[in-house]
RNA sequence: GCGCUCGUAGCUCAGUUGGAUAGAGCACCAGGCUUCGAACCUGGGGGUCGCACGUUCGAGUCGUGCCGGGCGCGCCA
């Protein structure tokens, strides 16, 4: 609908400027069609003549009057064209082109919203990504919801999506881990053993421990670490696969940093980058020369200890991942990345990459509070908040719609105590609570022998309410809000649209002197029908994007 | 000290990438269930869009400088 006015109001502009200016103008501002927020200002709106007005050199209400006489619409697509405020070109669809977008979504029905925009690129989105030291927080919480909403808007326009988890199983914190298991081990044998420095305190150590003495009694007792390291990463796995689970996500691959220096690859990305001359050594370390491609400073690759930092097995993973065919990169990265992530980027480039296809999505901190306290988090000592925990106060579709109830790049307040309430306030049960109501009204249409015609038979001309055609508006935008949200990594844009979607048909519903939908003039009725399921169904799919559940009854 | 990020109603946040009269939820006040679900709806009060310059037809949105919160950084994973 958006492209075929865009391209009425095209032509009428090239028509305008050719009459005008001889055809030397050879850049047209890029022409936008905005959606007003006020229905006096039309379906679609153009600020083309301003734009136009000053490289013309024409008033902008005289250059907007021009394109309005320029206007050509064989097919009848318009009511009317009006010219508004210091020179914006409002237009006015007929009327049935609403109907027929009305149509189009009970014939597209389940399907309505996707499209193949993305073209089946090889996509793979990497998300959670924490290490196994414990339980996963509820900043992890953040990271898997949004990850896996991202994967599913991707895959709705047409990517081919992998979701990917990366971890490291190894290095110091690893150590400390096993050493924390060993002293709770040997506690609960009722010896006495401390924690070792900066151990790791959370009771979820403890609950290990004695499933360790249950399943081999005291036989680890003189036991090395690495025993016990292999028992806690082991619980520690099930645990967070189990807490995925309850959020209904699902993982393609499970990726071991470790991996990486088996195969050879943390090596040859370095060797790799050396003959690229984006090394350098200086005091016995390797550095990345990064001041070259714009940065505030070079970063060390190598310490001159020997060991990696961090930053040169990120780069050797990103490379693989590209090698391994994806066309596009989509990393999940909480605000601590912010500083390192650019390196990894600009590095992966320089080994013959195109940085563009790697990119990241940001999301800030989620501050805990219980009413007004405020809960610091750190899963070395022990004060966090778990996934879990939460999800045994409050329903999974509470939860998901929480973490997407923000942009992901402003920080989220995560009340407790207002979660453990029942949260009535929560708006995804007003979402909820829409479809339930939509779904009961059709099934007391069908009880009531009512009969659904085929989308092309539906009367829904009889449709012509001013608040009728605004919810067919809005139920027509759903696929370019789909579009956008997959564009921008920004599953908020879906719950925000189904909470106004929502909000505007409960307004409708309840004036229901006007808006009877089982009436006596069964045309009518059928026609408010088809609306219903319209509204129904892009609820459904909108839910569905980000895996909340749309039930038929609350 | 440097970088990133945010600052909009009492609180939590939107604001369609520079458009027309800045919106919603919560809280507060006043209303609405004999008819398709009141987990809902209607109305009301509440604003120096952190501050100041600048860019232009037009700024909450872009630029610069301050102020304030968060995160990160100076061979630590």
């Amino acid at each position: 609908m958006r492209e075929e006015v865009q391209g009425i109001l095209l032509r009428a502009v090239e028509r305008v400027v050719r009459e005008v200016d001889a055809g030397q103008l050879d850049q047209l501002p890029t022409l936008q069609l905005g959606s007003p927020k006020l229905p006096e200002h039309g379906d679609f709106a153009s600020n083309a003549a301003l734009g136009l007005a000053g490289p013309l050199r024409i008033p902008p209400r005289e250059v907007a009057e021009r394109i309005v006489r320029a206007i050509e619409d064989p097919e009848g697509l318009l009511d009317r064209v009006e010219i508004a405020g210091p020179g914006f070109v409002n237009f006015f669809l007929a009327q049935t082109r609403w109907h027929e977008v009305l149509t189009r979504v009970l014939r597209d029905a389940e399907q309505y919203g996707r499209s193949n925009a993305g073209g089946g690129e090889p996509t793979l989105v990497e998300f959670v990504s924490a290490n196994p030291t414990g339980p996963l927080t509820i900043g992890h919480g953040r990271n898997a919801i949004l990850g896996d909403c991202i994967a599913r808007l991707l895959e709705a326009t047409g990517s081919k999506v992998t979701r990917e988890y990366y971890f490291n199983n190894a290095g110091r914190q690893m150590r400390i881990l096993a050493e924390s298991l060993r002293a709770r081990y040997l506690q609960t044998l009722g010896e006495s053993a401390d924690l070792p420095e900066e151990g790791y305190q959370g009771s979820y150590l403890v609950e290990t421990a004695r499933d360790l003495v249950g399943e081999q009694s005291d036989s680890l007792r003189d036991a090395e670490w690495p025993v016990f390291q292999q028992a806690a990463e082991k619980a520690i796995f099930a645990n967070i696969r189990s807490t995925l689970d309850r959020l209904g996500i699902r993982f393609d691959v499970f990726f071991n940093e470790n991996s990486l220096y088996e195969g050879g690859l943390v090596e040859q990305a370095l060797e790799d980058l050396r003959s690229a001359e984006r090394v350098y050594e200086q005091d016995g370390a390797v550095w990345l020369r990064s001041t070259d491609a714009g940065f505030e400073r070079d970063r060390v690759l190598v310490k001159s200890s020997g060991e990696p930092t961090y930053l040169l097995p990120d780069i050797a993973y990103h490379r693989e991942k590209l090698r391994r065919g994806f066309q596009r990169l989509v990393d999940v990265l909480g605000a601590d990345h912010l500083e390192q992530f650019p390196y990894v980027r600009a590095a992966t480039a320089h080994l013959g990459f195109d940085a563009d296809r790697i990119e990241a999505v940001y999301y800030q901190w989620v501050n805990l509070r219980r009413g007004s306290e405020v809960v610091k988090m750190s899963t070395r000592s022990g004060s966090f908040v778990t996934v879990d925990e939460v999800l045994d106060e409050v329903d999974v579709d509470v939860f998901r719609y929480f973490m997407v109830d923000r942009r992901a790049d402003t920080h989220l307040d995560f009340d407790l105590a207002l979660a453990h309430e029942r949260s009535e306030r929560n708006p995804v049960y007003k979402i909820q609570y829409a479809h339930a109501r939509l779904c009961s009204i059709e099934r007391l249409a069908t009880e009531r022998g009512a009969t659904f015609p085929p989308p092309e038979e539906v009367p829904a001309q009889r449709l012509s309410l001013p608040e009728e055609i605004e919810l067919i508006k809005s139920v027509g935008r759903f696929p370019e809000v789909v579009l956008r949200a997959a564009r921008t990594r920004e599953p908020y844009d879906v719950a925000r649209y189904l909470l106004d979607l929502a909000t505007e048909f409960h307004t409708y519903i309840s004036d229901g002197r006007r808006h009877r939908v089982l009436a006596d003039d069964p045309e009518l009725q059928a026609a408010r029908l088809a609306l219903v399921r319209g509204i129904r169904i892009v609820l459904a799919n909108g839910l569905g994007l980000l895996r909340i559940q749309a039930p038929e009854r609350m």
